[in-house]
DNA sequence: TCCAGTTTAAAACAATCGTTTGAATCAAAC
DNA sequence: GTTTGATTCAAACGATTGTTTTAAACTGGA
């Protein structure tokens, strides 16, 4: 087996477990054995389990917000200038992270939103570092549109739509679906992505 | 030290450090040490680990909900029948979590988000318990308000006001505060309270 | 074929974990 | 003052943790 093989199906067994268990909950041994790799693997590619949670951490985040900044980019050139719809720009900040729902293994807990609550010295850092440049990114494209918000209007409101698309990516679905006597497919993740966009802009919008 | 002293002591070094580092990664002789008890007194007052984690969440959560219920029926009852605005439920709902913040100690990140994203097995089924009938009970209560909106939609727009709210409470107001550069207040509760019910009442009004 | 560098394998490391034990201590009833 | 039950204490238990070590197996270029 190749050494990337070898590294990426150790990221894909300490994604799905991570998602599923926490960090600290999670370990080594459990990892390596899904991987069907050897236990001293882990610290020799990546030095540490401190240092596996980084790599899977951008391993997970780069490519979404990536997406983010490609569409972003390519709408405010198609608009050549003019401010866009607050439901396009919103969808296009929801729509590579809700995305994981579907192409990840089904059922699979999403490993974004661990990452956001696990409470890891370093991580939240590491999160912020990350996230940072396209929130500010997004803010300065809200407020072409809403240019009577403030920027810290914008930023809580974020914060607030951020939350809610935390929770639903969130391990519980299965609590979505026994309140709504199964009224909820927790699989149609385009009717998801629909109510979480007009929820999220109606909020921004608010008197 | 009387033996109710002693649990109380320990449930509150436990909420602390739960809060901030997490359930696995918090260790019994950490928790005693801060509470000035003895390792062994877990054991012999909860039984185990476990069952400290489920005696906290229930002293947390309870006298949350248990406002939550009053307040909501104190409202009703003065409105004589008629539907409740929106705005007004869902300040009832949010407003005992948020307090939360005003009244712990200070900067004590809020013990309420990490109990819904820490995955513990048995700990998803007992928060299910707990928050079922109030949820239930402030579905009804919406949809007397808005009688278009069917109980999965309402659902569905309470599990996104939630999702916010929990990210407010979590540990990143930091993030808020540097993102605004400081104009945020941070420690302004009434005023981040306002804004996440207007949030979440034009979310649930979306047309 | 040989060799240098890389990756895997199994075992052992020290440290820490949750839990249990049994004696010591406490408070209150008789 | 003695007894009884509840509580606390220090110590130790076995198990598991992340990490390191040593040798074996493999890799591709001369």
């Amino acid at each position: 087996m190749s050494a990337e093989q070898t590294k990426d199906r150790i990221l894909h067994a300490a994604q799905e477990l991570f998602a599923e268990k926490g960090f600290p909950a999670t370990s080594l041994r459990e990892i390596t054995q899904r991987a069907g790799v050897n236990l001293a693997a882990v610290n020799y590619h990546f030095g540490s389990k401190d240092g596996l949670l980084e790599a899977l951490v951008r391993h997970c985040i780069e490519p979404i917000n990536a997406a983010r900044m490609r569409m972003l980019e390519e709408a405010e050139d198609a608009a050549q200038g003019a401010p866009l719809p607050l439901d396009r720009i919103i969808r296009i900040f929801l729509e590579p992270a809700l995305r994981q729902l579907t192409d990840c293994d089904a059922k699979m807990p999403c490993i974004l939103s661990r990452m956001h609550h696990e409470p890891h010295p370093g991580l939240e850092a590491l999160m912020a570092d990350l996230l940072t440049p396209i929130i500010r990114r997004f803010v300065a494209a809200v407020q072409r549109t809403l240019p009577e918000r403030t920027p810290s209007e914008i930023i809580l409101h974020g914060h607030f739509m951020i939350g809610a698309m935390l929770h639903l990516l969130d391990a519980q679905p299965s609590m979505l679906h026994t309140m709504s006597e199964g009224a909820i497919d927790v699989n149609d993740n385009d009717y998801l992505l629909d109510q979480l966009v007009s929820f999220c802009s109606a909020g921004f919008q608010h008197a």
